[in-house]
DNA sequence: AAGAATATTCTTGTATACAAAAACTTGACA
DNA sequence: TGTCAAGTTTTTGTATACAAGAATATTCTT
């Protein structure tokens, strides 16, 4: 669909990162990635420009791209961000919410529901994005809708992690199930608060699963967590030294046969 | 400093769109840019890619790229998340504030006052920048600075407009100390509330502004109110054709020597 | 043998070349 | 005169070429 193969590139590599098989300060050589997608340099480095305006790869002059990944204590400061942008739309979207978003999010709540009957986790998750989503929308602030879905894309992965904490996935259900009340009962106020409550408990159920993995990155944790690890090869993960600029290892190199 | 010309590119660009001296809907020519910048089209084509993936810029396969200003509802929408993003940032600064960051805060408010006796609007522009950045920063959040930044660098130029409104510098002032002494009572709650209103109020006043430009678009407007038209022929407005896919005028084009 | 200096190889950044799609021009026809 | 179609010109997207900086290997010195 995409008629560049530039955006196909970024699209891809995005997945990549966000997945967390490329893990974090891996550099993304021009050449390999070339080869890999079987194009030429030129729309493997558009794609680099644009992830690098997104913040998800360093982009070091003369240097190359490096895997950015969000330190622990950056994506607590995400998560405060994510509960606050929340909370806004959930205020709006008390005040603003039409029939039809009303009655899709019930939809998206009674998958979520079902999901959890089936045990099926991946199933549960995308529901549960279903409803952040319609939730967003619900705001009837479009870049606001924007904004969010953005900083949710980014914390996806890390929002996946924290439901397999022993009873989120029925306590984070309870929560919709509140909010929807709130949101029904036209209750801003409340909304807003369940909603900020809701994200917050989120990064600290994240928080608490973190506390296992302490002296890992957290690309090495979430590739083992979430049980991927394609584009790299899992030998012997040799010495890394140093980049002198930001401290990271940026001695793997992405695009390998493997 | 900047070693690639690509980042040289990109932020003059960014600059020439965010003063509104490149209106709405106008195609950035690559070919034009690259003898206006004395480079081949390749570190265009990049500073292109980056300020799409930032929104800047709308880049429409194999039709080019198309400034992009925010539509008066986006930035009614912008505004309302900045406020809320403030908000957070007094709370959290309340809470977190230290002496250096106070007394930072103290002199970006004096600085204010110097300007508004003197009557130099820039100057206290400048001045106010440096107070809200300082906030930013004094929220301890630095996820949350960054994006409250990249908020504010985007309304820059309206915000600056809604300072011409009379009396709303002594105004803006008053809302400042206000801040300043709710932070230094470690006040959150009042903190946050005020910050939300301030900003509010700039969208109020911003809205207020433009009710006398309605008809024009926003680029247009900002250019002449900022008294800014560079880099555009100011001749006949010739025939605006829309463009079939977003309906956005776009027969201008950018980099003439004109 | 360790470290410094130099040579070599790699990689990035930019320029140029070329193919294909879009925009524009021209002219035929109603 | 207005509309449509074929041909021409522009302009984008990708590939390739080349120069300069960074990384690596090698040699020389102590």
């Amino acid at each position: 669909m995409p008629a560049r193969a530039a955006d196909h590139i970024r699209q891809n590599l995005e997945q990549a990162i966000l997945t967390g098989s490329y893990v974090d300060g891996l550099r993304l050589d021009e050449l390999r990635l070339a080869e890999q997608f079987e194009v030429s340099r030129t729309p493997i480095r558009e794609a680099l420009q644009m992830l690098a305006a997104t913040g998800l790869v360093d982009l070091i002059p003369r240097r190359g791209a490096f895997v950015r990944h969000p330190s622990f204590v950056e994506l607590v400061e995400m998560f405060e961000v994510m509960a606050e942008l929340e909370c806004l739309c959930g205020r709006l979207a008390a005040r603003r919410l039409t029939d039809t978003h009303l009655v899709d999010l019930k939809a998206a709540e009674s998958g979520c529901v079902s999901a959890l009957e089936v045990g099926d986790t991946d199933a549960y998750y995308r529901a549960n994005e279903r409803f952040h989503n319609l939730l967003y929308q619900a705001s009837g602030n479009g870049f606001l809708t924007g904004e969010a879905n953005r900083l949710h894309k980014r914390l996806q992965p890390f929002r996946r992690l924290q439901l397999r904490v022993r009873g989120r996935m029925v306590q984070s259900m309870d929560e919709h199930k509140a909010i929807l009340l709130a949101l029904e009962a036209g209750d801003a106020e409340t909304t807003g608060r369940l909603l900020r409550d809701h994200v917050a408990i989120q990064g600290e159920k994240f928080h608490d699963l973190m506390a296992g993995f302490h002296g890992q990155s957290l690309g090495q944790s979430l590739g083992q967590s979430l049980g991927q690890s394609l584009g790299q090869p899992l030998g012997e993960p040799e010495e890394k030294p140093e980049d002198p600029l930001n401290g990271r290892p940026v001695n793997r190199v992405a695009g390998q046969a493997g």
